[in-house]
DNA sequence: ATTAAATACGACTAAAATAATCGGATATGC
DNA sequence: GCATATCCGATTATTTTAGTCGTATTTAAT
């Protein structure tokens, strides 16, 4: 209930093991997944996935890895997340309309405020505010 | 991700219907449930989880229902989220300390920070905010 | 060239959380 | 006494999330 899912969690935990690390240095999956205790094939899947949204470079082959590709106070939370996850959104009728209760609906509007409220919170937190200057 | 569950959604609008209603009087499950739309056994333990919390006073037997107990702008987000779901925490280790990573961890304290931001609105917004004062 | 170490990616399975139902008990107005 | 309610534990179904598997491709080093 109101949870961000590992997914995210194990995003911000290797962005920020990046940023920690010398800016040219080239990093591996399996040292982020090793460090951090994050199932290797998963985490994977999910640097590939930000290699994708060019937030990282990635480096094939052997002694490959990847690095920053964007600097993170340049990338908001709510970025991250719909990369990852899809648009933001409290309840099913925050994001698409097929809702039995539609016209029916007696919170739709407050819910919709508290939705953007929590948005607007995220887009106001950059990367860099969570993984650290 | 990041959801609030059907049961606070159907709380949230059974609350909105028995304010719409005139004070004194007793409104019953059903007639909440076939208006929403909402399955008539779930909203039942719902309803009856609010009345064990006095939010909402149960009138048992033939006529029976539930009135409003509590003015809603006495109560928070944060407390009806409490009696449904419990505690707040946008990730596990927000409320227990059950992680493998722990001390390795390095996105700890901007999580909690996150958090904590979250539930300070929901502590600021009243339910009657929400169902219309 | 061959091998080892890495990313890339679709398909699948497992686990957990949520949503809904069932069956019976108790209370009460008519 | 019957119809209509709340009450409540147990169970099942559904959905979402987490994790795994298998295979292909890329590249550095030998």
């Amino acid at each position: 209930m109101l949870k961000l899912t590992r997914k995210l969690e194990y995003a911000l935990i290797a962005l920020t093991h990046i940023q920690g690390q010398a800016t040219e240095k080239i990093v591996s999956t399996k040292e982020i997944a090793e460090t951090h205790r994050i199932p290797l094939q998963l985490l994977a899947k999910i640097l590939q996935e930000l290699a994708k949204h060019d937030i990282l470079e990635a480096i094939q082959g052997a002694h490959g890895g990847y690095r920053l590709k964007k600097s993170l106070d340049e990338m908001n939370l709510t970025a991250l997340i719909k990369i990852l996850e899809g648009p933001i959104g409290i309840m099913d009728c925050s994001i698409d309309t097929n809702c039995v209760q539609l016209d029916i609906c007696n919170i739709r509007k407050p819910i919709s405020r508290v939705n953007d409220a929590i948005i607007s919170m995220f887009d106001n937190l950059t990367l860099s505010e969570i993984t650290g200057i």
